[in-house]
DNA sequence: CTGTCACTGTGGTCTAACCACACAGTAATC
DNA sequence: GATTACTGTGTGGTTAGACCACAGTGACAG
């Protein structure tokens, strides 16, 4: 076993045991190096990819925000994996398209009516209204997508869907080019997004879940995924 | 922006543009350290990375298993990451449950007739059969689930149904201790995979998502998870 | 022809040093 | 006395250089 895995291994258990939560703070590198008898690379090479697995944050400097860090962002880390698994050409953009319309519609149909995340979500409708352009209008619809998504109250997939969303971002960014009438896809997006969030406020989980799937669906068709998968 | 962060950015380039491509074979790291400009401790931590992502593989020696080269292995490094997740108690084993029972049934329902994998499953199914103990028929049992999530043809759900298993691996080994006998446990696991199977082989794919809802869900239910979520 | 042995290139590990950063305490200044 | 400037300390970030184990390759001696 490599030693760097040796060091994973300790934090992981130090995780597990309870003894590293949420918001803790890890030994310096140089403390775990000594206590664990291995050199500082090793221990960076271990903390690098806790760091690419969205479970620590490296701040330098001292303070707040120095140190190692425990965080909980699994959606970014998932994200980056996925989005270099779509460069290698080993995941199809048209995958991660249905596995969306499947994990979203699965969510839209469960969202609870009244938590914090529906507001949000209904906040982020008006400020798309207000979007001058695309590259306004995009984060927003992201983080709308996905604030629906937390509304159904499963943090996995919660996760699966930001990591989805994320990468096939800047993919989304391109499509948007081959559109022939953004202003008239956009209306009708914004429209569309409303429909969704007042079926959900309904109670009406069925017709929701229906909405969102043809929403995805028409996005990406009218933007050629599929005919078009890498222009 | 750091240092191996650029190294990443270099290499994720380089497969977006197709200039290494699956099996493909990276610089030596001393090599990549001079034409990048860096030294080889950044370029090591930037392929560590990608190798907890899954999207290479890293060998010492010489020949054909040696040198780093691109693979794709999405499924065990999402699982790693949920793994350490569900380690600091942000995603609770009752989600992960909850969302395999989501992609499994979806993955049934779509299950193709006729495919590798199904022969795969089918062939899982009579080596369980076999299995002596628990030990041989856990593993077994895991590659069933995937086979059969790899029958409906897409990645990116097959990557997250391997992920999902591999997250919760050890605890289910914990659980089966829980049960109270585990040879009748086994037999009904059994008879329930067969007649998944024979559904799907039916096409009838809403009979089988049916089933797999409910074999999923009976077996956590009977090993106690939600009532006794870490013994 | 065969077995041995040095060579070469790979990743894996370690040491030691320096940097930039941000805060904390102290000293000099107004 | 209050304010400012300055070290001191500890953090991660980066680098250079060395050595190791490993696995093929090829030359050489038998």
């Amino acid at each position: 076993m490599r030693t760097h895995e040796l060091v994973l291994q300790w934090i992981e258990k130090q995780l597990s045991d309870g003894d590293l939560a949420l918001g803790g703070r890890l030994p310096g590198e140089r403390a775990m190096a000594e206590q664990l008898q291995v050199s500082r690379t090793s221990v960076r090479e271990a903390v690098r990819i806790l760091e690419a697995m969205g479970v620590v944050r490296a701040g330098v400097g001292s303070g707040k925000d120095a140190g190692t860090v425990v965080i909980a962002e699994p959606g970014s880390a998932l994200g980056s994996t996925l989005r270099l698994h779509v460069a290698t050409r080993h995941l199809p953009v048209a995958d991660i398209v249905e596995t969306r319309v499947l994990l979203e519609s699965w969510a839209a149909e469960r969202a609870k009516v009244g938590v914090p995340a529906l507001e949000e979500a209904a906040e982020l409708l008006d400020q798309m209204d207000a979007a001058p352009d695309i590259d306004t209008f995009l984060p927003l619809d992201a983080r709308f997508h996905v604030a629906l998504a937390r509304a159904a109250g499963n943090s996995v997939v919660s996760a699966m869907m930001a990591s989805l969303r994320g990468a096939i971002e800047n993919y989304a960014g391109e499509l948007t080019g081959n559109l022939p009438d953004w202003d008239t896809t956009c209306a009708r997006l914004r429209a569309e997004h409303r429909a969704i969030l007042t079926a959900v406020n309904n109670h009406d989980g069925g017709k929701a879940a229906e909405l969102v799937a043809a929403h995805i669906q028409g996005f990406y068709a009218e933007a050629g995924v599929g005919s078009n998968p890498t222009p």
